[in-house]
Order: C-alpha cells, then structure tokens, then sequence
DNA sequence: GCCAACGTTGGC
DNA sequence: GCCAACGTTGGC
C-alpha cells in the first residue's frame, strides 16, 4: 500500500463536500498534469491512503483522509464539450487523462497547516514543502504519513 | 531540439 | 491582487 497527498481548493470542493457525496467518494476529476496523471494511472491502487489538502486558501493544509476507491479510468470531463476541463485532444479511444475516485475517511480536528508543516525537520524532503511546487498529486512515503498523523 | 512566450498554480 | 515557479506550446 502506498500513501499521497492530494490538493483541492476548498472554494472549489473540499472534504466536508467529499463527506456528503453519495457513498461519500467522488471522481478526483479535471488534474491536467502528466505527472499527477502518471501517478493516478499507473500507480494507485485500491485501498491507498491519501492527504486531503486544501490550497489556495486562507489557511493551506492538510485537512483530513481519504482512500483510493477506484481503479484508474479515463477522466470522462476530458471528453465533455460543456465542462471547464475539456480536452480535444483527448480521445476517447485514447484517453489522456485519467483518474481515480476517492472516498472519505476522515476529518482532522484541526487543520495541519503548510506553515507547520515547513517546520518540521523530518519533512524537509517531501515535495509539498519545497519552494515552486505546483503538484496537485504527490507521493507521501510512510514516515512521513506516520509524523504527520502524530502532529494531530 | 532550443527557447521565448504564455498560462497556471498557489503561497503570501 | 501580486508574483515566483513551473509546465506547455509552437516557431524556428
């Protein structure tokens, strides 16, 4: 089993919305990033865990838990004229972006903040803390999903 | 294959 | 709202 971090904006959906979606999961929809997409097609699986991350917002963090509840599929708002991320150049027959649907798990009690989070030593390496980082989909290792889990 | 121009992300 | 960092595009 793996772990990652995934952000939203919260202005745009965050965990309180995942919470109250039917069966509380939701396609995690709209990433345009190869990167990210490599990662959600090639790597997840069922059952991984994940930090739900709320960014550009007042106070960016990391809010609460999900779970991996899908296999990769194609990001079908890739093919739809009407939604904010179509894509032409995604076909159907091959699709360029994919993703996976997440699930709720739970909500922190408080937010763990970037601010704290660049604070920590034993963090210095992960990517969500080093300067320009723009990936909305990133792995976590163990260590750091355990630390982070203690700084509750 | 280089790189300038442009668009986006996301902290502040 | 500003802007640094970074990814993508497209001319050459």
């Amino acid at each position: 089993m793996q772990y990652w971090l995934m952000k939203s904006e919260p202005d745009e959906f965050n965990i309180d919305d995942l919470k109250t979606r039917p069966n509380k999961t939701e396609p995690w929809d709209g990433v345009r990033n190869y990167q990210a997409r490599n990662m959600m097609r090639d790597q997840m699986c069922v059952g991984d865990k994940v930090f739900f991350y709320h960014s550009n917002c007042e106070v960016p963090g990391i809010v609460g838990i999900a779970k991996i509840a899908s296999k990769p599929y194609p990001d079908f708002t890739a093919f739809d004229k009407q939604d904010k991320h179509y894509d032409a150049k995604s076909d159907p027959a091959n699709p360029r972006w994919y993703l996976v649907d997440v699930k709720y798990v739970k909500k922190f009690k408080r937010t763990v903040s970037l601010t704290e989070l660049k604070q920590c030593e034993a963090l210095e390496n992960m990517q969500l803390v080093r300067k320009g980082n723009r990936l909305s989909v990133m792995p976590v290792t163990e260590q750091q999903w355990d630390f982070i889990n203690s700084m509750l």
